[in-house]
RNA sequence: CGCGGGGUAGAGCAGUUGGCAGCUCGCCAGGCCCAUAACCUGGAGGUCGUAGGUUCAAGUCCUACCCCCGCAA
């Protein structure tokens, strides 16, 4: 008799999760609860959350509650909690906070899969915080969910080494798998009491927000160094940005310098062209621009960019 | 029809009141040099997104459509 499973989540972290589970004969995920199709795009296309593609496609009930915060949705799984008994919750990349009232439900309580090591970067962006912050590894904690944050006793880790040119959706994509890969096993003792929960070192944590478009723009009297890291850690989502002659230009990839140009360069912010490369002025250093994009323009080279400067 | 920018040589761009298709880089050949990604000379490479319209004449003006991109989500 499989465990009987719910899955909550919404983003492309969650896929590979709800994949191994389908995948997996130990489990039957019964339903699969995710947020509202959104508008999306350029042309405001209405569009499902990827994690409902996939669970339609191997016919998995799809429930998509307008508030999990909402008496009706406490009810809505009440009742299939008494009509399917279900073991466990997993929540992957779900985007909300989950009452204690809905945690308290499955009979053996709800685990998420969360990408950082915990205590570190608890929050939404915690793949984003940990390349910020120039962390030599990351990784995957599997927790039991408590109604804070983050903040549940974990279950297993996987570590991770954090590259130098290592970017926000490559290691995004790898914890992703790292978490799907290490997860039934993790469930299936969970469920079996073979895991003792560890409680985290409160003390020790720390916290990201939700990154929006605007924390993208570059800010730069930071040093070379830390710009250099938010741009790959930005990359793809929130990316980075800044205004050149009122036109937004995104910055794609940088690479720092010896600090030389220092004494050239007035103002953090400036843009330098030197031997034919682009450099902009940091608080400490310089940062030689490898990629960018002008606002209505497509993504280019540094050398294909200073091609169409008029000089 | 959510708002906006754009499509011109392989790449990135300029092109004025309609009047010979340009710039930087790259590419090819030759030269200089101990040598070179440096420098000099020469060369190839274009259906100006597509279709139609106005005009003696359209990259340029008008209409429709296609495609790329920024915002927004």
């Amino acid at each position: 008799m499989p465990y009987s499973i719910i899955f909550f989540g919404t983003a492309d972290f969650s896929t590979p999760s709800l994949q191994v589970l389908i995948d997996d004969n130990r489990f039957q995920v019964k339903a699969v609860v995710t947020k509202r199709d959104m508008k999306v795009g350029r042309h405001q296309d209405v569009t499902k959350p990827p994690v409902k593609m996939l669970a339609e496609k191997h016919g998995i009930p799809v429930l998509q509650l307008d508030s999990i915060k909402a008496e009706s949705s406490y009810s809505t799984l009440k009742r299939i909690q008494g009509e399917r008994q279900i073991d466990a919750y997993v929540v992957v990349s779900y985007g909300k906070i989950i009452s204690q009232k809905v945690l308290d439900l499955p009979k053996h309580g709800v685990i998420n899969v969360h990408g950082s090591l915990l205590p570190k970067h608890r929050g939404a962006s915690c793949v984003q915080s940990a390349i910020a912050a120039g962390d030599k590894e990351t990784g995957v904690t599997i927790m039991l969910m408590d109604a804070k944050m983050d903040h549940g006793p974990t279950l297993a880790q996987k570590t991770t080494e954090i590259k130098v040119d290592d970017t926000g959706g490559m290691v995004h994509d790898r914890l992703a798998c790292i978490g799907a890969l290490l997860l039934p096993d993790v469930l299936a003792d969970f469920i079996e009491h073979k895991i003792e929960p560890i409680e985290q070192s409160h003390n020790e944590a720390t916290y990201c927000k939700t990154l929006k478009r605007e924390d993208g723009k570059i800010d730069w009297s930071k040093s070379a160094d830390e710009i250099e890291r938010l741009v790959r850690a930005y990359d793809p989502w929130p990316g980075t940005y800044t205004i050149k002659d009122d036109k937004r230009v995104k910055i794609f990839k940088t690479r720092t310098t010896n600090n030389e140009l220092r004494t050239t360069v007035s103002e953090p912010g400036e843009w330098v062209i030197k031997d034919g490369k682009l450099y902009i002025a940091c608080g400490d250093g310089a940062l030689e621009i490898l990629e960018l994009q002008p606002e209505g323009k497509r993504r280019m080279s540094a050398k294909d960019y200073l091609a169409g400067q008029r000089l």
